[in-house]
DNA sequence: GTCATCGTTCCGATATATGGAACATGGCGT
DNA sequence: ACGCCATGTTCCATATATCGGAACGATGAC
């Protein structure tokens, strides 16, 4: 609050005004993306300034502040000059972060592993070829990778990534690797087929995937997969830690904490999951 | 949160089981609506289940959903067989909720008033010919009305609701009433229109607004507006209190507190507006 | 193997979004 | 009072997205 750049730049020198893009494939992804703009915002905001930060056509975001409007999502102030966020909005984000046990739950495994281990920790899931972080707590030791939630890293060089390949099929596996050629990132990134079909085997072996410095220069990780009864799992939990403080003898002792982690966290995705059949 | 009846009728017996409306006038509202629906699960979720709960064409919330997943405001489970809440749709909660300096501190003043008078508050404000209540604090008086944020009540028979017509020009007040006339809920109900008028000229010179029982039976009620420098005021603050425990005169003595909880929360609101204008 | 259930795709009719241009409003300076 | 500018609003021909019945596909139960 007290130091926005944004706000800041209403004194527009020659800066570029960071666009803040607001699109999507279709219109209702397009509000969505709008919304996103206003939720980041701490003041009221006019159809003007909106204009100039999105770039949308002035009767394009009129119609769209309309529309989210009289829906209840937006509300104006008195003179109509300015618009907020509005009851309907707030009671969504409300309600959605009441009910969210899952996530709240999950967080919770995953800082109390970070408090054992002292390491940062991620959940992960394959979304397309990519692996997702879904959720991440860093630890408090001074010397951090700093990486967040929604990043996306290749699955060829990451501990989760090799896990979720593992427990594929080998012809869905090539198909997958064949759209993204193995990219090398670091002096040991794996970037031969055969190379990695191999580390795949002792991953299915082990149970758990390392990596060892294949992505990022001095990242070592160690990952082993939230188990799912019946099925393939399409959630991860790593342990991330700089090369300095964690070789892989180390890493190896934090496993069956991370093991129990994995367990603790399969076990609240269970509780989240609809009754396999519910009498009709 | 404690009794909401319809939160009980789950135990469906014979019950019709909640259509669970999902509607809207455009394609976007509807998208909306349906993730209304959805963050008041705290379960994953299948398509069919959906399609029983809404009524909706299977194919329609086939693509409804796949355009949220899509955008990642749903994660599909592994097997992609289970919805859920996706990251962009938390972050969207989370800064909404994050930035909302203003709700926060509005909700702290509404708590405060309650906490020095006895009885349950409300902010208020006009949205088209009605009285809306934005927020609301209940007393912890056990005799007491049950109302909630988002209930709307007719302008002739609120204190707010006076309030709000008695800053208005006499025309423009005519033509809000005729759009939906005077509509006596109580013995007490003022349905004459010159009965209105002479109300209307008590209260603007009083500062202060009465509502004697004239929308619900026992129900007592005084408002101020909360001011706005240079404008009209779309926002009133209110106590209302079952006329047992709260006379008239004893009303008038909240007056002061009242007041002052109508300043603090005109500050607020002139914080979180835009700067008057920044140099272009 | 057969059936039932749920997810997915197709596609023409229909409804909606789009944004340039023009119009309306209101505050400000002269 | 008057015109001027910034901002909000409306129009409307065109481009685009949605709608949902029907048919197809995948999965699992028996």
């Amino acid at each position: 609050m007290a130091y926005d750049p944004k706000t800041m730049s209403d004194t527009k020198l020659q800066s570029i005004p960071e666009p803040a893009r607001v699109d999507g494939d279709t219109p209702a992804l397009r509000l969505f993306s709008l919304l996103e703009v206003i939720a980041r915002k701490d003041q009221f905001f006019s159809l003007q300034s909106l204009v100039e930060e999105t770039g949308l056509p002035k009767p394009t975001l009129h119609r769209m502040l309309q529309q989210l409007e009289s829906a209840g999502m937006l509300q104006r102030d008195a003179d109509g000059r300015f618009y907020g966020p509005g009851l309907r909005l707030r009671r969504l984000a409300e309600d959605l972060l009441l009910n969210n046990t899952v996530h709240g739950a999950r967080h919770a495994v995953l800082r109390k592993l970070v408090e054992e281990v002292g390491e940062s920790c991620n959940i992960t899931a394959l979304s397309g070829s990519e692996v997702l972080y879904l959720d991440r707590v860093e630890t408090q030791a001074p010397l951090r990778f700093y990486l967040h939630p929604g990043s996306r890293v290749p699955a060829h060089c990451s501990a989760s990534g090799k896990l979720f390949l593992a427990q594929m099929m080998p012809a869905q596996r090539r198909r997958l690797l064949d759209q993204v050629p193995l990219e090398k990132y670091t002096a040991q990134t794996i970037t031969d087929f055969d190379a990695l079909e191999r580390e795949i085997e002792s991953v299915k072996r082990e149970g758990h995937a390392i990596d060892n410095e294949e992505f990022l220069p001095g990242l070592f990780c160690i990952a082993v997969l939230v188990p799912r009864p019946g099925g393939r799992s399409n959630t991860g939990i790593a342990i991330q830690a700089p090369v300095m403080r964690v070789s892989r003898d180390k890493a190896l002792q934090f496993l069956p904490a991370l093991k129990r982690a994995a367990n603790a966290i399969a076990a609240i995705d269970a509780a989240a999951m609809p009754a396999t059949r519910t009498a009709a």
